[in-house]
Formats: structure tokens, C-alpha cells, sequence
DNA sequence: AACGCGGGGGA
DNA sequence: TCCCCAGCGTT
């Protein structure tokens, strides 16, 4: 037996009963399906009967005015939606006669659905045999299979696609297709899956390698954090104010120069203003020059880069700081953009 | 190919 | 906190 007629007959023993399971109205499947993207079932249940209820037809739908849309939408999020459906029920009022299409080559082409949706609508509706794949099937897949190619890269979401459609049953793709997300959602869980009443473990590749919790594989967006760092050249007779770095941030146990760490918003020439810098530099301190900001792109980091000539010393030598030789700088670490400024500025 | 788009729930 | 949720449109 394969996958999906196990899954099929967990599936029908186990499955919940939602309202949108027991039709084959285009309209109101596309009402949930939409509803439903990126959003748990328990949250968009009420959304949907509010929907449901108030407009009982795409013509209903079409007839509304933006703004009860987006009122009856208030508190879902990606409200983008709301004005993408209202512009398909449009369409389809007109161009359809309000008729709802179920075809996948036709929902494709509406606003608001894609891949997902068109194949979740048109097998749902019509029984046409497109075989789903979110966030749900992707897991299952993934675990079942024992594939470790990321879900999100273009590589990934092709080969995911090709084996859903190669696992798919085509003489039942709406059940199976509401077998796979079902069981993804209820029992093949991201965290903690049920494995012990699992009935395909035994074919499982993660469960039989344990690694269910390694799978599916998801590129990390490396989210990239602006940082805003004011370095300062203090310097008394030959000698310059070093501050060596700690175990933690970047450039860790290197080299650099006393830094203020600012959320951007602060002017350079106010940066003696705050009280906690204040604090440290005190009184006898000034302004000399002040260069133009360097941006300087890291990974995961965008630096934006400015150097700060000071007259006088500050009163308070933080922990980390020293004094050291201009001779001496070329045996200490330092990041290349504050080497360079220093041997710029020291012409050696 | 990368990013913005929301709010909620679970670990 | 971070991750994920019946994804899609834009750039």
C-alpha cells in the first residue's frame, strides 16, 4: 500500500469536520482556501463564517464595498488578501457571470491565487487531479521521503512539487490532498510529531533515521541588521586609544577604537550630548573632524561606518581600553576599514 | 531570487 | 525569543 492510500484511510477515521469539507462550491472553498493562507485553521474558522454568512455568493462578494471587506477582514493580517479577493470576485461576476471557475488553468490567472490555492480549489471543486503543496505537504514529503533539499529554494520547491505530483492519487486527489495536509497538520506536527500512532513510520525515513526534528530543511533568511558605529581617534602624544573587543559581537577579541553604538538617529556632532557618553568622556573632550560615513557590508550586518577625530582624552577608561604606540599597531588585529583610516591618518 | 506582508500560538 | 501557519505579489 502506499502513502497516500494509508493516508487516505487515517484520513477519513481521523479527520476534523469543517465546514468547507462538505462542499464543492468553488466560491466557498476559494473563501476559505484564502483565508486559510499562512493562518491556522482555529484562527480563520471564524473569519470564515462571518464571510460565508454575509456573502453567501461570489455575487454578494463582488457587490461589496472595499471597506466592509477589509472591516470584516480586521485582526486576520495580510490584508492584501481582502483586496485581492474583491477584485477576483469582480472579475469573476463579469467575466464568469458569477459563476466561480473551477479549472486550474483558469484559477491560476486570478488574483490572489497561486500554485497552492489553484491546485487546492480545482481538486477540491472538480476532483481535478493537482496535487497540493504547503506548508504541510512539504514537511510530510520531506520526512517521509527523507529529503534535505530546503523547502525554500528554487531547487527545493521544484522537486517538491514533482514528487507530490508523483505520490498524488489520481483517482481521489481531493482526498488525498486533504489526507496529506490533514495529517501534516494533526499528526506530522513541526514539533513533537506524533510518530508513535503514526501509520506510515515504518516507511519513514526520518522516523527510522530520527531525524524528524532535522527535517524539512528551511533557508535562513539572514535577516541583515543595520548598525549605526561612531569610532573615535583619541590620541595623546604618539600614543592612540585601542579598545579590544569582546568574546560576543563580531570582529570578537580583535582590535578597534573606543565606539559609540547609536540607533542612527543621533547627529555626530550631539554624540557628547548623551548622558551615558557623557558620562565617560566628561568635559575636557572635542570635536576635531568628523569624516564622511562608510557603509561596510558584513553577512548578516550592514555597518554604517563613521570615524570621529577628538581633541583631549576622555576620563573614564572603559574596560578593553588602552593606550598603545602608533608603532605598534601593525602587530594588533584589527577589521580593515578601521586599519586603514588609522593608517591614513597616521600616514605610516 | 529576495522581500514585504500580520497576527497568533507553541516550544 | 524563534518558528510556523492550507502563500502570494512585487521588484
Amino acid at each position: 500500500m502506499n502513502i497516500s492510500a494509508e493516508l487516505i484511510g487515517w484520513y477519513e477515521a481521523n479527520k476534523r469536520d469543517l465546514p468547507w469539507r462538505n462542499t464543492t462550491d468553488a466560491y466557498i472553498i476559494w473563501l476559505s482556501e484564502i483565508i486559510l493562507q499562512q493562518t491556522r485553521v482555529e484562527q480563520g474558522l471564524p473569519y470564515f463564517e462571518r464571510f460565508a454568512d454575509k456573502y453567501p455568493t461570489v455575487s454578494h462578494f463582488a457587490a461589496a464595498p472595499e471597506d466592509d471587506i477589509l472591516r470584516l477582514w480586521q485582526g486576520l493580517g495580510y490584508y492584501s488578501r481582502g483586496r485581492n479577493m474583491l477584485k477576483t470576485a469582480q472579475l469573476v461576476q463579469q467575466h464568469y457571470n458569477g459563476v466561480f471557475p473551477t479549472a486550474y488553468e483558469q484559477l491560476i490567472k486570478l488574483k490572489g491565487i497561486g500554485e497552492y490555492t489553484a491546485a487546492a480549489i480545482s481538486s477540491f471543486s472538480a476532483n481535478e487531479a493537482r496535487a497540493v503543496v504547503d506548508g504541510n505537504v512539504y514537511r510530510v514529503l520531506a520526512r517521509y521521503f527523507g529529503i534535505d533539499e530546503p523547502i525554500n529554494s528554487p531547487k527545493g520547491k521544484k522537486l517538491f512539487q514533482q514528487l507530490a505530483n508523483e505520490v498524488l492519487d489520481h483517482e481521489r486527489p481531493a482526498q488525498h490532498n486533504q489526507a496529506m495536509m490533514e495529517f501534516g497538520a494533526m499528526l506530522c506536527k513541526p514539533k513533537n510529531p506524533a510518530c508513535g500512532i503514526c501509520p506510515i513510520r515504518l516507511g519513514c525515513v526520518a522516523f527510522k533515521t530520527n531525524a524528524t526534528t532535522s527535517l524539512p530543511v528551511k533557508l535562513k533568511t539572514v535577516k541583515v541588521r543595520k548598525r549605526y558605529f561612531n569610532y573615535l581617534l583619541i590620541t595623546e602624544g604618539d600614543k592612540v586609544l585601542l579598545n579590544k573587543r569582546g568574546e560576543t559581537d563580531i570582529w570578537a577579541n580583535m582590535y578597534d577604537l573606543p565606539l559609540i553604538e547609536t540607533d542612527g538617529t543621533v547627529e555626530p556632532h550631539k554624540l557628547f550630548e548623551l548622558p551615558d557618553v557623557q558620562q565617560i568622556y566628561g568635559n575636557g573632550i572635542a570635536i576635531r573632524n568628523i569624516e564622511p560615513e562608510i557603509k561596510h557590508v558584513l553577512t548578516h550586518q550592514q555597518l554604517f561606518i563613521r570615524f570621529i577625530v577628538l581633541n583631549g582624552q576622555p576620563e573614564k577608561l572603559q574596560p578593553g581600553w588602552f593606550y598603545t604606540k602608533v608603532d605598534n599597531l601593525n602587530k594588533l588585529a584589527m577589521p580593515k576599514r578601521i586599519f586603514i583610516f588609522i593608517k591614513d591618518f597616521f600616514n605610516f
